[in-house]
This record gives C-alpha cells, sequence and structure tokens, in this order.
DNA sequence: GGAATATGGTTTAAGATTCAACTGTTTTCG
DNA sequence: CGAAAACAGTTGAATCTTAAACCATATTCC
C-alpha cells in the first residue's frame, strides 16, 4: 500500500496482525449486533437499544430514570433517547413522569406492560447471546475479552 | 437441546462476569465505533461504513468490486449498499459501470477522486484506531482479542 | 425450448437517527 | 439580587436505514 500523503508523515501504521485484529473486530461486532437485533425484534417487536433501555429501567430503583442519566447508561444521544422513550411511551412500555426535583428534568418509568415484555423477551435473547458469544469461548477466552473491553470502554483517555 | 420457547424455562442465565463482560463488550463498542464515526466524518467528511467501503474498493483488482460482493465484505444489506454507492458516487469517489458478464450487475468502481480522499483520510484514521484501541492494549492481549473475535465473526454457526 | 425460480440490483415509502435550534430551569458569580 | 452561563430535555427538518416491492437477467429443470 502507498505510504502516507498530505501532512500524515509520522503515521504509524497498523502491522499486519493489528490489521487482521481490528477487521475482525469490526465484522464480528457488527454481525453479533445485527443478529441479536433482528432476533430480538422478530421475537418481541423491541430493537437492541430498546430492551437495553428497558433492562436498564428495570435494574433502577423504582424502575425510573432520569433521562440524562439513562442516555448516559445506554449510550446514547439526548436526543436520539427522547425519541426512542417517546416511541417506547406510544407502545406503552414506559411512561414519562416531571421531577419534582429538578423541575427541568423527567423521569422514564417502566410501565407494568414493558416489565411484562421484558420479562418474555429476556430469556430468549439471553439463549441468543449464549449460542452467538459465550458457547464459543473458553472461560478463559471470556476473562480474556473482558479484561480488554475494559480498558477499551472508557471515552476519552482524559478521565482524571 | 432446551425447549426454547415463550415458557423459557430451561435458560441458562448469564452469570456475573458474563454479564459484565457482555455489558463492557456493548459500550466498548458503541463507543469506539461512534468516535471513529465522528472523527472521520470531520476530519473527511465520510463515515466509517464509507471509509470501509473505499477501503475494499482501493484493495480489489481494478479498484473495483461487484455491488454484492462489496456488500458481504463490507457487511451491509443490498439495499443499504446501494444508497451508499449513490451518495458516494453523487461525491464524485465512487461510479458505477454495467458489468459485462452478467448483465444484471454492476461494478462499483474508486474514482481518482474516491482514492485521493481515503489516501488524505487514511492516516489521522489509523492513528484514531491506534489511540482509541492499540495503545491500550499489550501485544499479547491484540493476540488474545484477534483469536476471540475470529471465533464469533461466523454468521451463523449453522453449516449444514 | 420454455416456464418457474433464483439472483443482482434498484427504488419507494416508512421508520430511525442526527443536528441544530429552542424552551424552561438551575447554577454561578460579580 | 440579577445577568450570564450551564443544564435537562424536546422538537423539527434533513439525512440515513430498513423493508418490501419491483425490474431485468440467469439458471434450473421438466
Amino acid at each position: 500500500m502507498a505510504p502516507m500523503t498530505a501532512g500524515e508523515e509520522g503515521v504509524r501504521w497498523l502491522d499486519a496482525e493489528e490489521q487482521s485484529v481490528w477487521r475482525s473486530l469490526l465484522r464480528a461486532q457488527s454481525r453479533i449486533e445485527e443478529e441479536l437485533d433482528r432476533d430480538l425484534q422478530a421475537r418481541s417487536g423491541v430493537s437492541l437499544v430498546e430492551f437495553g433501555i428497558l433492562v436498564a429501567l428495570s435494574e433502577a430503583p423504582g424502575m425510573r430514570m432520569r433521562m440524562r442519566v439513562l442516555a448516559d447508561s445506554v449510550i446514547v444521544s439526548k436526543s436520539r433517547l427522547s425519541h426512542q422513550i417517546t416511541r417506547l411511551e406510544r407502545a406503552g412500555y414506559v411512561r414519562r413522569e416531571p421531577c419534582e426535583e429538578d423541575r427541568r428534568g423527567f423521569w422514564a418509568i417502566l410501565t407494568d406492560q414493558g416489565l411484562k415484555v421484558l420479562r418474555e423477551a429476556a430469556g430468549g435473547h439471553v439463549t441468543r447471546v449464549r449460542e452467538r458469544v459465550f458457547d464459543r469461548l473458553t472461560r478463559e477466552q471470556v476473562r480474556q475479552l473482558g479484561a480488554v473491553m475494559r480498558l477499551l470502554e472508557p471515552g476519552d483517555g482524559a478521565g482524571g
């Protein structure tokens, strides 16, 4: 491959192994997400992200979370979460309630119906995750994967 | 095989470690992709997927690929690729050409301008990938990650 | 040969996501 | 206190993605 161009003099390119790992990672990522998403969608009508939202809410005290916290926790933009919650609300799985303490804020609250859908979807989803990921790995590999992913998680190294 | 329907009696739930690994994976995934995408977009106006398309084309003989092959190689649906190529074509980075041998088919061909943009974007992108991923891992961890991802890559285990 | 079917690819409309602008509240600080 | 800045969240338009229908060519199989 041709060496660098304009400006990019000192680039440290990926060596063969890094390149191969990187591409595997991208492919595995996109395939796993797509399959799980499709499966979940087919089985329960919620997307993977929506499922994540329901899970997060179900684990929160009072089955409720402030929008901002929820957005951070499922890693989506505020705007996207807002739309997403609107849809979940329309579906009857979540409702909004204004927040007393901070009157700018809103709670997103899991409804009974939302909890029900979550419960019904959970088993099948976990089974799928297992098939697609954990059953293919040894215990040791799971450990290694965890160690690596925890290193890769933090958004920007700026964490003081 | 465990009976797998609405009842979900025999589900093997994730244990604490698996759960933690799984969530790390999802978070790391979405953060990395989002950051790289945003960076690439800001620096060169192409998304991560578009960049992937340009890379694939640049490596193909004659810098051209049939739509179907390209779609498989970058892991997107035919439909999405078609739209994507339309946009890249509009931007002047790719052009289509009908395929002689199979007259249903089309080639997607990297243009000079597309190659130029790719070259200009590549260095910065690699640097970012390095910062975001490889520089955080030991050589051994990179190896482990590769081994794991290669196992997770294949779409469906159903080989027959 | 030719009807049925499969394949390659595009298109259209519907749904999701992003971006920037906006409302209203809270915090900061001179 | 009060103005400026920051924060929580929503909204609407533009963009992107997905799903399904569709066209045209290839292939299969009787």
